[in-house]
RNA sequence: GCCCCGUUCGUCUAGAGGCCUAGGACGCCAGAUUCUCAAUCUGGUAACACGGGUUCAAAUCCCGUACGGGGUGCCA
């Protein structure tokens, strides 16, 4: 049997990280078993803009590197048949005409006015058994469900109705979900068994929780994707670390390609327990797949976001990042931090950081001393890394400092901060010049 | 209230009766190292919710308790 899956987000106008990760096991899923990943517009909403709704989710989805098969399917498209449905119901008694008060009204037929209610008791059965690939069998008892609303008295379908009916018309083989819904599973299961159809195979992923151990709340917590692709974060490293929230790889690897993932998912593996998105591990995953690019790839990641940065686009020096990229590489965490290692070789006055001014410079006795003898000695050091080395070395020495303290203060008069590229290589690309310059404006801040 | 689900280090996880004095990762702490560190390396910290069974043997199987979560809409 070849499976089919669908993503089948509702229309609340962005992609949170919790679908996101519903998304990416279904897809994981269809593409390890050689199945059909489908996507599903659920806007029964009619209000929204849904291209513009679609463009937003197609776009992030496609970020992260899930590609659906085929053209999206718009839920809102298929009213005629969700209305069909509900006539058949109710002319087979499965389903009754209600008031607004949920009292039944005579009659087979659609009543302009009148919603639609499942009636649970044309069901046949005593219990309705789940078959879950995450949690195994679960069963309700159909004793204890009461009737449900398939059809709203201003004639739209409910998503009990409407999900149940896509999922059987689009050959739909495994619904993976999110644990939320698992209670809304025997209800969809009995639409589907009236309309003499079988349900497909279950499998409930556990929730992403926040740090109070709560369903993502829109509302409290940083749960959009966009955000965090605004934040600086790869999609090659969101779509890992998602994946290992509610699945662990067997081997105990989880920083690695997609490419891998896919042959070691297995939706059985799927854990039950709700897992908190943690955005310190977030990091470290992203940090790990930024080294892991090709300089070439770094730089071209990098290209959107200097596009925005502080400096003008024509003060963009590109011989900066061809000499520093694998440096800055090596140490930023997103892609968001590196302009500001290297803005201080773009603007002519590059924001000073208090906190380092302090530490460095003012809260630093010998500070002053150290910045009116590079003064000296750069005027006349060969402008090469290696001379600026052994010169801001031999300064510290006659003061019994270490390198690494003798250019604390230096660092910070030129690049505004206390961390960035290495230093030497960095005021070749700054120009003798510009370097003394800012030596001499920070030891006149200081006086 | 009722229904359903869950429970291994602070966090994400490995673990399918003996390989477990429970492994990895993040975090945190310490040390090392580099011209800075928010980079890198090394080490350390820390968990089977509780109580009963079953078994020669249980983190793993069964029952119960506690705690947590989800659902209970003419939302999805």
């Amino acid at each position: 049997m070849t499976t089919c899956v669908r993503f089948a987000p509702s229309p609340t106008g962005y992609l949170h990280v919790g679908g996101a990760r519903t998304a990416l096991f279904n897809w994981l899923f269809a593409r390890s078993t050689g199945g059909r990943f489908l996507l599903r517009v659920e806007d029964t909403d009619t209000e929204r803009n849904r291209d513009e709704l679609t463009d937003v989710i197609l776009d992030l989805l496609g970020w992260l590197g899930i590609e659906a098969d085929g053209e999206p399917v718009f839920q809102s498209d298929n009213r005629s048949r969700h209305r069909e449905v509900v006539e058949q119901l109710l002319r087979d008694g499965k389903a009754y005409l209600c008031d607004n008060e949920n009292n039944e009204v005579v009659g087979a037929e659609l009543v302009e006015g009148l919603a639609v209610r499942f009636r649970v008791a044309s069901y046949e059965q005593e219990t309705l058994n789940i078959c879950d690939v995450v949690r195994g069998e679960v069963s309700f008892a159909a004793a204890e469900m009461e009737d449900f609303v398939l059809w709203r008295s201003n004639a739209t379908p409910t998503f009990l109705l409407a999900n149940a009916v896509d999922d059987i018309d689009m050959g739909i083989t495994h619904a993976i979900r999110g644990e939320d819904l698992l209670p809304s599973t025997p209800k969809a299961m009995l639409v589907m068994d009236a309309m003499g159809a079988v349900a497909p195979t279950y499998a409930h992923l556990p929730l992403l929780v926040n740090e109070q151990r709560k369903k993502l709340s829109k509302r409290k917590d940083d749960v959009s994707l966009e955000i965090w692709r605004g934040r600086g974060y790869l999609p090659e490293a969101m779509a890992n670390y998602l994946a290992t929230l509610g699945w662990g790889p067997p081997d105990d690897i989880e920083i690695r390609p997609m490419a891998e993932i896919l042959e070691l998912f297995r939706l059985e593996d799927v854990l039950k327990s709700p897992a908190f998105f943690d955005p310190k591990k977030l990091e470290h995953f992203n940090a790990t797949h930024i080294r892991r690019l090709s300089s070439e790839e770094f730089l071209a990641r990098l290209e959107p976001w200097f596009e925005e940065a502080a400096w003008p686009a024509q003060r963009y020096r590109t011989e900066v990042m061809d000499a520093l990229g694998p440096m800055v590489q090596e140490k930023i965490r997103t892609l968001a931090e590196a302009e500001r290692f290297v803005d201080w070789l773009m603007l002519d006055d590059p924001p000073v950081d208090v906190a380092s001014w302090e530490k460095a410079i003012a809260g630093n006795a010998v500070a002053r001393d150290i910045l009116s003898e590079a003064l000296v000695v750069y005027a006349d050091t060969p402008w090469q890394a290696d001379n600026l080395y052994e010169a801001t070395k031999t300064l510290g020495e006659q003061h019994g400092l270490k390198l690494g303290k003798a250019q604390a203060p230096i660092r910070v008069a030129i690049t505004g901060r206390s961390v960035g590229p290495p230093l030497f290589e960095s005021l070749v690309l700054l120009s003798r010049e510009e370097a003394m310059r800012r030596l001499q404006m920070a030891i006149n801040k200081l006086d």
